[in-house]
RNA sequence: GGAGGGGUUCCCGAGUGGCCAAAGGGAGCAGACUGUAAAUCUGUUGGCUGACGCCUUCGUAGGUUCAAAUCCUACCCCCUCCA
């Protein structure tokens, strides 16, 4: 006997609001479901606001349904005003697409693409449209009166709101509509913004087909200290190990607010609840053991178990937890001439990310706040030489958590690969 | 198209000729306290410099002045009301 997919749903804290709940939980019990969720392709990768909903999809692929994740290349050449203040800039054609095609490798990561589930691009239906005939079929259906009143124009309302961004919604309902009829997708899920669209896309149906089709939102997560979830101070949360590395990844996971450690681990991972629940009501200390655990499995769901592995024995490691292998702090390579002649401080701090510039890495410096190796840099005038490099690497440290290493980079062996990052 | 209001440092927002790298708040960063948490307290937050100081910044481009974020001209953008 297997559990509805529904119940897991609500019961690891996925859903927000639903069209109709009795019917979407007896169709997911009874029946096999296609359901699809839409990503606009703004960014080269998706970020920690993606995860969530992949995640749901995961569930309902380990259920048995089909799942389809849209690929908003049309939608994106148009931008979607909900929940934004301003309109955000125009992506050139070019841009969009490829974009779209390095987050499709990373959805094949988290789904069986060659199996049951679907990527599906809507530039495929969006760009042929002709306008005319677009409005006839489509725009009749929709009352500008009730589109106003509409939450998520509210606030667009009030600052300006052009008529193209005015026009995402009707393309929102229209890609459903597409999936209805291609596919025969009758469930659509979103963050809790994308109420309003997802909302456009089962009345549309309704008038057009005549079928009954459904939504359900997610909640936007923010942490208990109020932040967007997934938001650092330096921007996004990335999925790609390219803009952020697993290390940082990782980190961004162990450093969770207390409060938050439960809710995460229903969400992100896929440990049985009553797991969940152990490690979450965990006390004081030792909550932190649970955060270990909701890092390692959130990295290994991203990264894959060997870049998990290696980040949380670099944490271990570093917040001195015996047998860590600090190997995977984001590093930096010097040249051992570099060493040798003796390299400033200040223009390692900047080398290495740890400063954006000399002025910042004097502050840092005057306040206490660098080590290297462990030991704190007192002056500025402190240069790093070779007998700092304890087995070709030099540990710089800023603040209390912020890592990063110098590796001397072999001479003459140019074109080693993998040093990158990690 | 017409009338009015406005564009200031990461954000909000003060500043109407020199005392302005620009009040105050938020956010960030660092330090203390801790548990790699939260809360709290302290310091700090354009760049270059050991420092004196120098350079760049107040929508854009010019101009007036010994001196401009502040005055003038043109242009761009945003908002409100009218059409």
């Amino acid at each position: 006997m297997t559990v509805n997919p529904f119940q897991t749903l609500v019961e690891r804290g996925f859903v927000q609001q639903v069209t109709h709940p009795e019917e979407v939980e007896r169709l997911l019990g009874e029946t096999q479901v296609t359901v699809y969720v839409g990503f606009d392709p703004t960014a080269p990768s998706l970020h920690l606001g993606h995860l969530l909903p992949l995640i749901a999809l995961k569930h309902l692929e380990l259920a048995g349904h089909r799942p389809i994740v849209l690929l908003g290349g049309g939608t994106a050449m148009i931008g979607d005003p909900s929940g934004k203040t301003e309109m955000r800039k125009m992506l050139s054609r070019e841009t969009i697409a490829s974009h779209a095609e390095s987050i499709r490798r990373q959805v094949e990561r988290f789904l069986d693409l060659s199996g049951r589930s679907l990527l599906l691009n809507n530039a495929d239906w969006i760009l042929p449209l002709n306008y005319v005939a677009f409005l006839r079929e489509i725009g009749v259906h929709f009352s500008v009166n009730r589109m106003l009143a509409a939450e998520c124009f509210r606030t667009r309302l009030e600052r300006g709101l052009s008529f193209i961004e005015f026009n995402y919604m009707l393309l929102q309902a229209y890609d459903f509509l597409t999936l209805y009829r291609r596919y025969g997708c009758r469930l659509q899920m979103g963050g809790d913004d994308q109420w309003s669209n997802i909302l456009a896309g089962t009345d549309l149906i309704r008038r057009v087909e005549d079928v009954e089709a459904y939504g359900l939102t997610f909640p936007l997560l923010t942490t208990s200290s109020g932040k967007k979830m997934g938001k650092t101070e330096a921007g996004a949360v990335w999925l790609s190990p390219e803009l952020t590395s697993p290390y940082d990844f990782y980190q961004y996971w162990r450093n969770v607010d207390d409060p938050d450690v439960g809710r995460f681990l229903a969400l992100y991972t896929f440990l049985p609840m009553d797991e969940v629940r152990r490690l979450a009501a965990l006390p004081g200390e030792q909550i932190n053991e649970a955060k270990r655990v909701l890092a390692y499995e959130v990295t290994r769901l991203v990264h894959g178990e060997e870049e998990a592995k290696k980040a949380q024995a670099a944490a271990d490691a570093l917040f001195g937890r015996e047998g860590g292998q600090a190997e995977a702090i984001p590093s930096v390579k010097v040249h051992p001439a570099e060493l040798k002649a003796g390299l400033p401080i200040l223009d390692a701090l900047v080398r290495a990310g740890l400063a954006s510039s000399r002025s910042e890495g004097r502050r840092l410096i005057d306040q206490r706040g660098i080590e290297i190796n462990g030991e704190r840099v007192e002056s500025i005038d402190r240069l790093v030489t070779l007998a700092d490099a304890k087995d070709g690497l030099v540990v710089l440290r800023k603040g209390k958590k912020t890592y990063r290493q110098l590796v001397l980079e072999a001479p003459a062996s140019p074109g080693q690969p993998g040093a990158g990052r990690s």
